[in-house]
DNA sequence: CCGGATCCTTATAGATACTG
DNA sequence: CAGTATCTATAAGGATCCGG
């Protein structure tokens, strides 16, 4: 393990950042998120990782168990990396470090974005408004090529995932990321995105309202 | 700003990271989540980093607003580091971090730590078991030289700092910052620490119980 | 085409010494 | 006390190449 650099303490908290806290570590994990991923799933999500800190990462994230390697089956030949159990509970690091990124005073946050990025801020700010009553749909979202589902019960986000509900949506809705994340991020309301006819509802609008409503980021701090 | 290096991506992670990512940075800001600290007080918690990348992570932190820097008034001369409003507002990436971390399956988390990490440990991990009802104390938690206060009010963490509570506290314990780690992370019960003369306690001995069973640190993960 | 490994360059961290 | 200067050791960045 060549990455044999510790900070030596005691403290969980540096332990962990002995485990994730080199860079890229995390920004590899994040990609991980929705699914397993093949390595150029990730060079493609991380255009700008070289591919030798790219090995690197994964390898030092398998041996320390956050994320694992699996060969396909023999129809789709390849190898996949998908996190580990553990590796999924860094899901709340995720959502703090999210929540204080978004209120940062310090740049108005722009860059590009993938698609999952848009989707996991959904899951990342997802906190049902207080004084609404819990209610339940499926969505499936169309982001240009890519496609999600989205499942909400009784006021909790239930699941989150990369593919269209084989059982059928309540909601279908049609954009693209760029228009999406407006949305998510309450810089245009629904009804002023279909208006201008970049976003397409199937179904029953209120219940996307109530989606978007409950996924409001935090204000910035500046 | 030499620290240039960023990852270009408008994702609030990758944002985060960016403020927050590099080596040591989140060390340097844990050591000021009791209050300001001086540059000397840094070196000694953080023994292993160099004077050049401190100095460097203090000047990259205090432009982008995670801290500051505060002369003070003539009787004490000397500088001090503390957080802003926002740096503090760190406090939830700490504690999902320490989380994560004290579930490691990895490795059996040794090392050295220092008194402030073990009195964090307790605000990381302070959650009231269920079903228990809520109760109000003041403590004094002597380590050595060090010295603590904390506040419960009504079951809930009211405040952690150094120093005594100038108004008297209802329970005062005094032993190593050794024998309470072990004593939080469960590991040494009260009664068996008091009786084997490592722990001394001034007060309702059920009150600090209370206060040690509602800090309990999450099972290891493996 | 996928999944990397190699090679070389540049940036950052580590270690030690020293100064306003 | 609060850092800076200097030097070395690693790790990251970037381009290219190779085997299955």
């Amino acid at each position: 393990m060549p990455g044999k650099r510790s900070y030596g303490e005691g403290c969980p908290i540096a332990h962990s950042l002995d485990l994730v806290g080199e860079r890229w570590a995390l920004l590899v994990v994040r990609e991980l998120r929705l699914g397993a991923r093949r390595y150029s799933d990730l060079q493609e999500a991380l255009p700008a990782i070289a591919p030798t800190v790219l090995s690197q990462r994964l390898k030092d994230l398998e041996a320390v168990g956050v994320l694992r390697r699996r060969e396909l089956e023999p129809p789709a030949a390849g190898r996949v990396y998908e996190l580990t159990e553990w590796g999924a509970e860094l899901e709340p690091v995720f959502r703090a470090l999210a929540r204080w990124g978004a209120r940062s005073p310090v740049v108005p946050l722009s860059g590009q974005v993938s698609a999952d990025s848009v989707m996991l801020g959904l899951r990342t700010f997802f906190a049902p408004p207080e004084g609404h009553e819990p209610w339940s749909a499926r969505y499936d979202v169309l982001l240009g090529r890519e496609r999600y589902r989205i499942g909400v019960e009784r006021g909790r986000l239930a699941h989150l995932a990369r593919g269209r509900d084989p059982e059928g949506a309540d909601v279908v809705v049609r954009t693209t990321k760029e228009t999406w994340r407006r949305v998510l991020a309450r810089e245009e309301p629904v009804a002023g995105a279909v208006a201008a006819g970049r976003l397409e509802v199937e179904g029953d609008p209120g219940l996307l309202e109530r989606l978007v409503a409950a996924a409001a980021p935090p204000p910035s701090a500046g």
